[in-house]
DNA sequence: GCGAGTTGTTGAAACGTTTTATTTCCCGGA
DNA sequence: TCCGGGAAATAAAACGTTTCAACAACTCGC
């Protein structure tokens, strides 16, 4: 029996069929779902009831292909293993739930490719807008993603060009604050253990650690820079391992994110390298682990959740027919966390 | 001038304006794209050429109107600030593009209601099936969800009704390897610290752990139950402050997650409690951060990633129209990871 | 008892695809 | 010369909404 009968196969009922059982117009259903006021009272529960009855749900794509662009805000973070972005994911949902919008969730894998895999399927979405961490600092994916008309933020990320609007925290400042700390502690061999350079963040802490060490009237190669390719544990036990190897050895390293640290710290337990004693560590994000860690890590703290907030804000406002509209860079502060990884004093 | 000139508002540019600009129908634009044999090389060389030149992008709403349902594939778990459920999700989302489909992350943070919100979206959305670790032990909320057709499968979570299929892992026998290794250390005054009861993996760990209780011969009451609201480190900082309290104090403690673990592996730093020296700690998942700990964690690893995997493969095996399909229960084992933090036998 | 609102409802167009049935064209065989 | 047949392209229907102009039925003020 194909025929209309009980819902059997679902997703197959439609709005015609509620119209139809309700004794209405179909326009007249859609009044009473969108504008209950344009509908009487009586109508509107007769409508409500066909539709209970029915287990009636919109169809999403429809309203869409009407309306012209969806409800759903992309958030294209570098990678959903780092709590840091974690956290940030959280604000911006919650920022966007209150103007009644989805945030879909992905992560590059800090890969140029698979970034613009999902730039492209966002298009084809139609997003209402997107929130990014682009996967290399010249952000060139996003540059051709511009000519689809899809607002997009640049989220911890500062940006020079006024394509769009960021928010972001000032990472040379950052970079400076921890290893000026590292130094003020009397360490003269210093280490920086980077995420992949292409990174605007790896780029920028590094620049604001050899400031400090500039200031600190050291010179430059006072600094040994260690990169990796990516920000995490593993690759944080690896540049461990390098660590060991170098001549004279750092007794102090800042690593460019608690990720990497963690890792690092890991890789001197191995090898029975005491930290704070032997080695002092400092960490970058002070995801929630830091404090939990081996030894408390000493990190910059950035306001992770407030940035995935504030960049949802900042992209409405530009969707929301914000008449001429100025791209806006938001910058914030970071902040040192001091714990126990670099609380020893060297002689 | 409004009329087609050159791309000024994007995403206006449909597949008319490429088939009117290529001297084409609208039909032989959708078969170069979908069905390039259908057309002949010259002109699907010019179609893609025009398609190139105006920008265009296809309709992603317009495509799934007419096909009926999205190539999305949902995956809703309970709190991504969980690294477990990012393991989950990697896996879940590696397998999915194998089949050209793409995932759609969510949490529900353990809320029956923010569920219930999630799976009507999906419903709207006619996404091509859902994978969820449900909020409730009882699944109240797929339950109602399932008149709408859309096959989902449950994650982390033995299923008794034969609804669906579901990827988990024993955790009572979790639980009894947990505490056995606790009572075998020789430990007469246990403690297991529980996340909110209505979840299943809690409930049935704590089923295990007893039933480990009772093979050692002790009673009943040697394991004191701490029950918390959530399944996150400040959690397991609260669970530690009452801990101290507790007389006779416990000498083990197995924790229902790792989070919980390295939350009250703080509060009894905190406290100048030692571990595994006065309180040996046992956590569960194995996350890449309990090896990191302040005193490397014992744990109960789960196969993260290929639950994920093995989930989507399910769930496509039921949408793909195999025959007479028959709901499956995979279930994988537990496997007990030995750390420092309770390496120390008791007198 | 008549125009002017107001309220509630309707019918139809439009959104951008995919797909199916149809048409056009050309070629080879009878 | 005609016909069958395959290849290539087309026209039109369908998918499920929202919205807009039009319309009917009341109520009001006079």
């Amino acid at each position: 029996m194909p025929a209309g009968g009980s819902s059997r196969n679902a997703g197959e009922v439609s709005i015609k069929d509620v119209a139809h059982r309700a004794g209405v117009s179909i326009g007249t259903v859609s009044n009473a779902l969108n504008r209950p006021d344009r509908v009487s009272a009586e109508t509107r529960s007769r409508v409500r009831a066909v539709i209970d009855e029915l287990g009636y749900v919109r169809s999403e794509s429809a309203r869409q292909l009407r309306s012209g662009n969806s409800r759903m805000v992309a958030l294209l973070v570098l990678d959903m293993g780092n709590p840091f972005f974690v956290d940030l994911s959280r604000g911006a949902e919650r920022a966007a739930r209150n103007h009644g919008l989805g945030v879909m969730l992905c992560h590059s894998a800090q890969d140029p490719e698979a970034e613009s895999l999902y730039l492209s399927m966002f298009a084809e979405q139609r997003v209402h807008g997107v929130l990014v961490t682009p996967a290399e600092a010249s952000g060139g994916n996003l540059l051709s993603f511009r000519r689809h008309g899809i607002p997009y933020v640049f989220v911890d990320r500062v940006v020079d060009s006024d394509d769009a609007c960021s928010v972001s925290v000032d990472d040379v400042a950052g970079g400076e604050l921890a290893m000026r700390h590292l130094l003020e502690n009397g360490h003269e061999h210093v280490a920086y253990v980077s995420g992949p350079v292409e990174l605007a963040q790896c780029a920028d802490r590094l620049v604001g650690a050899r400031r400090a060490v500039a200031e600190a009237g050291l010179p430059p190669d006072a600094v040994a820079v260690l990169d990796t390719g990516r920000l995490d544990v593993q690759s944080g036990r690896d540049a461990g391992a390098r660590l060991l190897g170098l001549r004279p050895r750092p007794t102090a390293v800042f690593c460019a994110n608690d990720l990497l640290a963690l890792g690092l710290l890991q890789a001197m337990f191995d090898a029975g390298v005491r930290v704070p004693e032997d080695l002092a560590l400092i960490g970058y994000d002070d995801i929630e682990f830091a404090e939990a860690a081996a030894v408390p890590l000493t990190s910059v703290r950035q306001p992770a959740a407030r940035m995935g907030a504030t960049a949802t804000e900042l992209l409405l406002r530009e969707t929301e027919g914000e008449p001429g509209h100025e791209h806006e860079s938001v910058v914030y502060s970071p902040e040192l966390i001091v714990r126990r990884s670099t609380l020893h004093r060297r002689d």
